[in-house]
DNA sequence: TTGTACGCGTTATCAA
DNA sequence: TTGATAACGCGTACAA
């Protein structure tokens, strides 16, 4: 048995084809009579219509395609929440797809996307210059672009994010309040977001009158886990248990922060009585850590759902939007043990 | 601008549209030289065909539809990343649905899904009958379903998961020869492969000549974290501080667990010292925890690995297939600080 | 109120 | 080697 379509309904009832594709969409042109019949046959033999002839006539496909890094990672998976949340309500469906911090595979998903027949896209882009003509093409096409999370990226459209300068400021701040002056700051490399969470670290320092000292600054490649966790056990080593000069460590990023946690406890070093630790850190279980980690949260779920909201909002426009605003959302301190 | 068509293509260069379409799939049948022109005109201005279109005349979507209940789940996600990689290199493109452990939503996500054409499914059901007339219904229309994960489900077809009660019957074991004997088993209701873990812990107590009792074994609801958290809390009150008769306790998931750990460290009980803990649980921070987490490991990636290679494998099989297998992959027990 | 005819963009068959 | 034509399933202007 193949699926049901609106031509095996219209032999079996014997009426036309629009007839029946007219009851179903409820038309005030069909009798109350007929349409009654032809529903009652279409819910009774589980009737689907076919989306791909419906998008493919008339031109739009309802759907939204999403391109994030990685799913298999707290914060983006948090941002797809909200998505799916914002989205449930409308006729859009989701489409997602990773990009692996590649841009060519990030290539092949805007293409993939965009042979789909998608209504619009939203992306938190590998680089801040990744696919910008595709992009553009896109956009070009009339299919809105909505970016997200990485909102240093290039492209003149839409963008949602928080505002990394002040997390990073308000994070470092609490810990010069709490008396530390010698913290480090451990970052990824090619990472969006990184500048701005630096000069935010460094403003924080400045604010305090503590130089900067560029040794407190580290950047870790991104290649492997291996790679990260032994780069920064290195610097720890080097700079807490050689020359006894941290205090402090701010962490970047939510795999930074929680692998940092973990080499700490390896090398026994005790938080946060001899270092305190805090960072940018969506995971939801910050709070069962031991000590509970101090964290600089992101709201996640917010992005997700402004940024289809405002996708939708697009979409819907008839006339084409030539100004475009960048919303920053404020983190979130959240002071637990790790950093008292 | 709109996109461009094999129509405007022929038109621009002044041949057919099925020359264009010819061309472009690479046919023996058109020469060298218009292919060429033709191929070079298509790369120039970014030509995309029209999956839609093509998967309407071939009546295949080259689309695989996945339903979970929850992406920003540790567990959940590790193996859309499996799926991911499996699919990565075939003609699949993937598309995620979420059912937020909702059998309506669940039926939504497969009419959706149905409606766009996919090749086949994968699902990890809500419960172990939720929408089986639906999923027969797939069936029946030569469209393939795979179920991961929620294995218990009664729909007769490939399935793919884990030994649940082996994992369980290992962990417990482990905690029995670390001379733990007072061992509360904490479980989700509702939960599918809490059964088969129940049976596990039972079977390994059993073994051990433990008596299993009725009130080391407790079903959490999944309401929400607040009611998850009361109640385990409540739990360990009045098991460990009033009664003093637990020394190990075993999660069953990953949520419970580090929860666990989490409530345990609020109520300043030490662990492993007073008591152990192990549980099942997939989250990458485990060995970041303080102390490191013992767990129960399951091959995620593994499992939508191959789950997506058995689903690509029944749609490529050209009759149907009446004999179905179901893979068990073994679960790995780490052994950390938490319960030594 | 119902039916006919056409087109969305593609592929496949067959004729030129 | 190329092109005309039909068809996939649906929606819609127009005719009946």
């Amino acid at each position: 048995m193949s699926r049901t379509t609106l031509k095996d309904i219209a032999l079996e009832l014997n009426i036309s084809v629009s007839t029946v594709s007219k009851a179903l969409s409820d038309s005030y042109e069909i009798s109350e009579a007929t349409k009654k019949t032809v529903q009652e046959y279409a819910k009774k033999h589980n009737f689907h219509p076919n989306k791909l002839a419906r998008s493919l006539k008339i031109g739009k496909s309802n759907t939204i395609g999403v391109i994030v890094s990685n799913i298999s990672n707290t914060f983006v998976s948090q941002i797809l929440d909200g998505i799916q949340i914002a989205s449930q309500q409308t006729i859009y469906d989701i489409i997602f797809m990773q990009s692996r911090e590649d841009e060519r595979i990030e290539k092949n998903c805007i293409d993939v996307l965009r042979m789909r027949g998608i209504d619009g896209l939203m992306i938190a882009p590998v680089s801040s210059g990744s696919n910008i003509e595709e992009l553009k093409e896109l956009i070009k096409a009339r299919i809105p672009v909505v970016i997200f999370d990485r909102i240093n990226h290039k492209l003149d459209t839409f963008k949602v994010g928080v505002n990394n300068f002040k997390g990073a400021y308000d994070a470092t701040q609490h810990l010069i309040q709490q008396g530390k002056r010698n913290i480090l700051h451990i970052t990824g490399k090619n990472l969006g977001v990184a500048e701005e969470r630096l000069n935010g670290f460094k403003a924080a320092l400045s604010d305090a009158n503590i130089p900067f000292d560029e040794k407190h600054y580290i950047e870790c490649g991104f290649n492997s886990t291996v790679d990260l966790d032994s780069r920064i056990k290195e610097i720890i080593i080097k700079e807490f248990i050689d020359h006894k000069n941290i205090d402090a460590i701010f962490g970047a990023t939510d795999v930074i922060t929680t692998r940092t946690l973990g080499i700490l406890a390896e090398l026994q070093i005790e938080v946060p009585t001899e270092v305190a630790v805090i960072g940018f850190s969506n995971t939801q279980i910050a709070a069962s850590l031991n000590p509970a980690l101090s964290t600089v949260v992101q709201p996640a779920t917010e992005i997700g759902e402004i940024a289809t909201k405002k996708l939708i909002d697009t979409i819907n426009q008839t006339r084409p939007i030539h100004e475009f605003e960048t919303i920053e959302l404020p983190t979130q301190l959240i002071v637990r043990k790790s950093s008292l």
